[in-house]
DNA sequence: CTGAAAGCGCTAACAT
DNA sequence: ATGTTAGCGCTTTCAG
């Protein structure tokens, strides 16, 4: 059978208590010599506590649950701005001790499942729509600690850390505003009164109004997040709308997208279209040229995540407002003046 | 206070180990009648059960590990190619009600920790060396069920999943000779005795014994599998080895580099220099040309994966041959014939 | 078909 | 500075 606490202290000569706290660090009230004792003992024993005990008498897991949408049969679909998150997330972590359990989720009831089943001592929500976001209530959450990433929703239950969608958005229009271009496409997801892409839709918009050109230019095209919708798009474009001298997509992949299907269609980039994107993903640079976008520092965003969720777990603080980290424009090979 | 199953229990009218029966299916020894109720009553109470209290009674978590190398202080890298990998377990696992736990590994000896602390009942290992998989034990592993991914070890104790390396990549080497190619760069990672890298190694020599071409044609480098060390070995090769008329990179990532640095140097890609990568990610399509490549069923072996440790955990199953699945070549734009 | 007893390995809250 | 008591919520085993 494994080794337990109880063996340690019984081969210490004390009581499982004392081998509890020193496990445990809290060893102000242990005498040096039984700390050295037990340790040696635990080390060459080979001693590993059960987390599962552990969890079950603490009410505590030590477990962080990464919480992402999956839509029914579906594999998760782990986009390239998400694994670096991923990544991040679970090296700041395991600093601290903590672990990352990864969970799908197809309905919205499925949180509240993850969160209780393994007693969840906080959770990230990665992908949500802010309307989904809202609808978390407080029977659902319970105690645990919630951070929201790319969220806009209000709810106080679910912590928001995003990076700042309305002026990451002012930047690129702005970029090609100042290049002199007039007819702009603003090529992304459906998006709703609230959410990410809202917020990019109306720093776009903001940008306009700043640079005083008329809003009759800009066109707003629902396109799926994909490399395959954003091809699709700009083959399109380039046929049904050759008045259009620049793209602005919400994401690099789709900016991608479109940079291959005005290819196909015969239109240069940048020599006749600009076309930015935003993410700023390793990609960005693969490609042939180089493609103009926004950055957002997708490393701090993880890093402040979990800074926040330990610190409501740990110290019980509540910080009140959402976090909001800024975006840069990265200017590269695919924006130009328009001729 | 949470639900447990003793309220369940009182409210029904039964034991709780009726009620336990029930929630675990099995039901062939509780009447019809009895078991509408309990389930009528969890779901309108909203029972959870707890996970960590059926750990620790039953020895088994329902939690598979998804364990991948980390060095110390750096977060995981997770490449491209593993992201595919983790949304596909993940899926494949919630299907039959298990978790996945993600877990870095900086010292060996972690995956024993890991292991155990957990009462994982199973782990997959994800990117790591062959000579390290040798090193695990009966006392590391325990009785968990153990998946290496691409892995060519040899120890019984981790189940090794691949795809055909050797073939893959002499498929790679044997369409670079029938273009013609005789002096061919073989890039990638330094390698061992044994591992993926190694069969590819063998694969890429063995084309050549097959087509007769003399192997001092062959010029084997060492470059690490990223976009940067690809695109310096690329630029280095233009201008010390012209003489080299192909590139094979042993991944995609790295290949895109190498066609980076080739362009930079002058040198176009194909009409002076043929290159082919590995793995067919996404990304192989972005590029321009498209990138010729050797594909593998990414999906499918994470599938098998997952087959392979429920296997061993519910059916007690332990294949002793390791698995293998195909690799086919995918040609594109960046191969043609030499001039 | 159902239940009672015992315990999984650990920790919180008090003792001493 | 250390020990005692009493569970945490579930499952295993053995009896009905």
């Amino acid at each position: 059978m494994r080794v337990t606490l109880k063996d340690i202290a019984a081969e210490a000569g004390v009581s499982p208590m004392t081998v509890s706290n020193v496990i445990n660090g809290k060893r102000a009230r242990v005498s040096q010599a039984t700390i050295d004792r037990i340790l040696r003992i635990v080390e060459q024993r080979g001693y590993v506590p059960s987390a599962s005990a552990r969890s079950l008498a603490a009410r505590s897991s030590r477990i962080i649950g990464l919480l992402v949408p999956a839509a029914g049969e579906d594999s998760l679909t782990i986009s390239p701005h998400t694994v670096e998150i991923i990544g991040v997330l679970e090296r700041e972590l395991r600093k601290h001790d903590y672990h990352l359990m990864l969970r799908g989720i197809a309905r919205l009831d499925e949180v509240a499942e993850a969160l209780r089943s393994w007693n969840l001592d906080g959770a990230v929500l990665l992908g949500f729509q802010d309307v989904e976001i809202d609808r978390l209530g407080p029977a659902v959450v319970g105690r645990v600690a919630l951070v929201a990433m790319d969220s806009y929703s209000e709810n106080p239950l679910a912590l928001g850390v995003r990076s700042d969608d309305f002026t990451g958005a002012e930047l690129a229009a702005r970029h090609l505003l100042e290049l002199g271009h007039r007819r702009i496409a603003f090529a992304g997801p459906a998006f709703f009164e609230t959410g990410v892409v809202r917020q990019r839709y109306e720093g776009f918009r903001s940008a306009f109004a700043e640079a005083g050109a008329p809003w009759e230019g800009a066109m707003v095209s629902a396109v799926e997040t994909t490399h395959a919708a954003g091809r699709e798009f700009g083959r399109l474009l380039a046929v049904e709308h050759p008045e259009v001298t620049a793209v602005f997509a919400t994401a690099d992949i789709l900016a991608i997208g479109v940079m291959e299907g005005l290819a196909e269609a015969g239109r240069a980039v940048p020599g006749e279209v600009s076309v930015i994107g935003y993410d700023d993903l390793d990609i960005a640079t693969y490609v042939t040229p180089k493609l103009t976008t926004v950055a957002q520092d997708i490393p701090a965003k993880a890093a402040v995540a979990v800074r926040l969720l330990l610190g409501q777990i740990t110290r019980e603080e509540h910080p009140d407002a959402a976090i909001t980290l800024g975006a840069t424009l990265i200017e590269r090979g695919t924006t130009a003046r328009p001729r």
